[in-house]
DNA sequence: CCAACCCCCTGAACGC
DNA sequence: TGCGTTCAGGGGGTTG
């Protein structure tokens, strides 16, 4: 389940093996996951690019190539990408292997298949989705001021506001429980009934909480090459998610569960107003 | 404008 | 043992 902090791991551990590298192929064994252009365009656009740049934006990574022309990645639920040898056997849902100039392949797998691959020429529109994300959360501008503006005429749910993309950028399920938590922030709470206190601890929060877990999911490259992508190590410090019935870290006092949107939201009806 | 649903998709967990 | 149901949820979509 990737959101931010994890994205960004995969980010930071594959970027050195990326970087100055050349893409000499590219087998698609599942057409599905590329959302455009066709599977053709695919690997005659990709086939030959060097490798320039891996950045995040968001839930998104993207490879920037030499020639300005790019490839965007978004994991959704299950996707993962590694780097193995050539001669390592690929998995079972290995959708797509791209052939490095230095003997291993970056690979993208992906059990549910809900990720998605897109491929642009340089200064083609963005069909992704990422020139629509809102901030990121490590922007100095995302502040008080901000979300409250954002927030004002609005009566969803708080916790929607944090699982809207165009808000902020890379918040999912999980670190919306996490954020509110430290926030002090019921999830059900009206976004036009937030406080302007409300808004400061929310605003600081949100870095805050994605930071920590960023740090916690520091990994070597051999420990998540060991682990095939799927290591995420900090959930032992979760203090809400999943953890509906179980007591509150801070009060004790049993943590509730209600759905929001869809959504599974576990809170403390004690520590967050 | 919004909420409430469906869809994609598989595997783990659970009830009988 | 095995079969059916439910749940997990990011993001796009449709309907009321």
């Amino acid at each position: 389940m990737p959101e931010l902090p994890e994205v960004e791991t995969v980010r930071r551990v594959l970027e050195p093996h990326l970087l100055k590298k050349k893409i000499t192929g590219v087998q698609i064994h599942n057409a599905q996951v590329i959302a455009s252009p066709s599977p053709e365009q695919f690997i005659a656009g990709v086939t030959g690019q060097g490798i320039a740049a891996f950045t995040r934006r968001g839930k998104f990574l993207r490879l920037l190539f030499e020639s300005g022309d790019s490839l965007t990645v978004h994991l959704r639920m299950t996707g993962c990408l590694t780097i193995e040898p050539q001669t390592m056997p690929s998995e079972k849902h290995t959708h797509v292997i791209f052939t490095l100039n230095d003997g291993n392949e970056l690979r993208y797998e992906d059990v549910r298949r809900l990720g998605k691959i897109w491929f642009a020429k340089s200064g083609e529109e963005d069909v992704s989705g990422v020139k629509e994300l809102g901030m990121e959360p490590f922007d100095s501008a995302l502040n008080a001021a901000y979300l409250r503006g954002k927030c004002k005429n609005s009566k969803k749910p708080v916790k929607s506001m944090l699982l809207d993309q165009s808000i902020v950028a890379g918040i999912g399920n999980i670190y919306s429980d996490e954020i509110l938590f430290a926030a002090g922030i019921r999830p059900d709470r009206a976004c036009s009934a937030l406080t302007d206190s409300d808004f400061e601890r929310l605003a600081a929060a949100i870095p805050e909480r994605l930071n920590f877990f960023i740090e916690k999911n520091a990994i070597s490259f051999e420990e998540y090459a060991l682990s095939k992508g799927k290591d995420y190590r900090n959930t032992p410090y979760l203090q809400v998610y999943g953890k509906a019935g179980e007591p509150c870290p801070v009060c004790g006092k049993g943590l509730h569960r209600i759905v929001l949107g869809g959504r599974s939201s576990v809170f403390c009806p004690h520590c967050q107003i």
